[in-house]
DNA sequence: CAAAAAACTTTCCGCGCGGAAAGTTTTGAG
DNA sequence: CTCAAAACTTTCCGCGCGGAAAGTTTTTTG
């Protein structure tokens, strides 16, 4: 371990009796020479304990091997969580992950990406804000840089979508509720940022109306991200209201489920089902906290880990393609029905 | 907007009309050139836009204007929050954020940091895992790059610490649940990872003390991050064992008094204060979705933004002061009793 | 074992910028 | 208006690595 001063790949050539160029070659890509040579270097390796220079290599290199993560919000537990499996798996691969959050802000969403194009990426994974995003600017940064846009679309934009399939989300919770119980009211915000959301009701109202119901909208006023206190907030309102024809209420999201929760609380409503209980309530996204809601949260969940999987595996593809594919490429992910107390 | 081929800063300068080596000290730092100049640069620069190669910048530079941000567990939103503020505060300082998670986990935390080394940053505020850290590589590291430990401490590395005052904590905590009922008996995971927890326990055995009464400590078993489900669990069996022997419970944090509030409720206890009420419960650190509790939940509040500013504000006297300060700093922040309807 | 292919070495240049040195122009105080 | 200080320009070199070209060695194939 004399890591004296082996400062450049010049120097670590030296002490190792291996070439610069083919160095170079195997800090690109260790499989790239020979098992014998590979050897050589990785002995030596341990011996001196040299790193390449990121800005050197990222200077010159093609690709740099960076991929960008980026989410509308990261203090969600769903986009941490998703942002941590991706992360993992781009180390798995061989790539350095630059992480950056939106803030649930457009200007911050520019910025983010601005940040990322100076970096050059390999590729980004964007998931965007929606109605909030500046369509115009995202779309020619999915021009210049190979983009794959996940959990939330945006039509026409970036190579390949990669989310959940909202029809199948909603199908389910839907048909079981009404199947158990009275017909479900749908309770959402009345002008969500989410793209998910817009598609959660439109297919609410076709599974109602399919079924020969009536479809039945609550809408709460609120904007920004304390999703939980809108729900909680417009519960109370709601409820005092009578606004709620039927005994069940179907949230567009967990969270905002997590806070109407609460309001009944407040009120003094039991929530669960069979008799004793004043209504059911479920949510769409399986929140990781809806299993520890009062009551736990009957939702609809995601399969996290595989929407990660398809995504990463999506941008490796759009990578080796050179950035294109021929078509738009979209990967929907049908939903889990998750039973819990609530409903 | 004829942005055609300036692709280099001598390209820029050709159209600008200004030297190379003036434009470079105006990226670096537009203050350091004349305002006329200033003027001049910015006027030809929303006319070309011309954006500075961020790798040939900072193989040459010493300080590179990025600032590392490692937090254990990202998926926390009391560390989203944190990251967020904290990232915003760096962006308006003019450097770059890095954000990187240790997912909980001893090696990706030195994978985090390794990374961040690579990347030559000016600075990091680092969040240690706690017990399951590298101890001395994290020293190491912090001989290395000039580093603020925030939030949970690590005694005697780093050249400065920010974080809260966990005596003030549970000084407010136990004091105001014995003045107004029972005293607290304290809930929490056997072996916490993180510092903060030991310090509380302490905290809670010295205070009851040293007001004449017994202190009651029960443990749960259960290790990593889901908190919340070790709080439900470690509560169900608590509660049906008995194990308190007042009707107040103060939880090591608010995490774990929510899943033991969804354990309370599985088994039909009301929570809260005064008549028709079981049991009383509160927490610490004022967790976002303790709002959202039900019952909505007592706790003991960080003052997060001044925590996030005072820990970037040292990053950037450790920088100025190039990277040493002459003894290390410690910056504590009381905490603010949050009353709602658990306690 | 010979010939072809693969892997490696040597040499050279370029990437886009930082920064030093020396000379020139601009600024502002008296 | 004068002159020194401040700000700028010109010129040059270096950072650490990528990558091409041409030559040499090693491995593979029949």
């Amino acid at each position: 371990m004399d890591d004296k001063k082996i400062r450049t790949m010049e120097d670590f050539a030296e002490v190792s009796g291996i070439s610069r160029p083919t160095l170079s070659k195997y800090f690109q890509d260790p499989e790239s020479v020979r098992q014998s040579t590979r050897d050589r270097i990785e002995t030596a390796l341990d011996s001196y304990d040299y790193r390449p220079n990121i800005f050197a290599m990222n200077q010159n290199r093609k690709l740099t091997r960076t991929i960008g993560i980026v989410v509308p919000y990261l203090t969600d537990p769903v986009f941490g969580e998703i942002a941590r499996t991706i992360e993992q798996q781009c180390l798995i691969a061989g790539f350095r992950a630059a992480l950056f959050s939106s803030h649930g802000d457009r200007e911050s969403e520019i910025e983010a990406l601005e940040s990322l194009r100076s970096l050059r990426p390999s590729g980004v994974l964007l998931s965007p804000l929606g109605r909030f995003s500046d369509r115009d600017y995202i779309a020619s940064f999915c021009e210049s840089v190979p983009t794959v846009i996940f959990d939330r679309d945006m039509e026409g934009v970036g190579e390949a979508f990669v989310g959940s399939d909202n029809r199948s989300f909603v199908n389910q919770s839907v048909e079981y509720l009404t199947r158990t119980g009275e017909p479900p009211c749908f309770f959402e915000m009345k002008n969500p940022s989410n793209p998910n959301s817009i598609a959660r009701r439109e297919n609410y109202k076709k599974t109602m109306e399919s079924l020969g119901l009536e479809p039945v909208i609550v809408q709460v006023d609120g904007s920004g991200w304390e999703f939980e206190r809108i729900g909680y907030e417009g519960g109370l309102k709601a409820l005092d209201e009578r606004a709620f024809p039927t005994n069940t209420v179907l949230c567009s999201n967990d969270r905002l489920a997590i806070g109407f929760l609460a309001a009944c609380y407040e009120r003094g409503l039991r929530v669960g089902r069979g008799s004793g209980h004043a209504l059911r309530v479920a949510g769409h996204d399986d929140h990781p906290q809806s299993r520890f809601s009062c009551p736990s949260l009957t939702t609809v969940a995601h399969e996290y880990d595989k929407l990660s999987e398809a995504a990463v595996q999506q941008l490796f593809d759009l990578i080796e393609s050179g950035g294109r594919f021929g078509e738009r490429r979209v990967t929907l992910f049908p939903a889990r029905l998750t039973l819990r107390s609530s409903a």
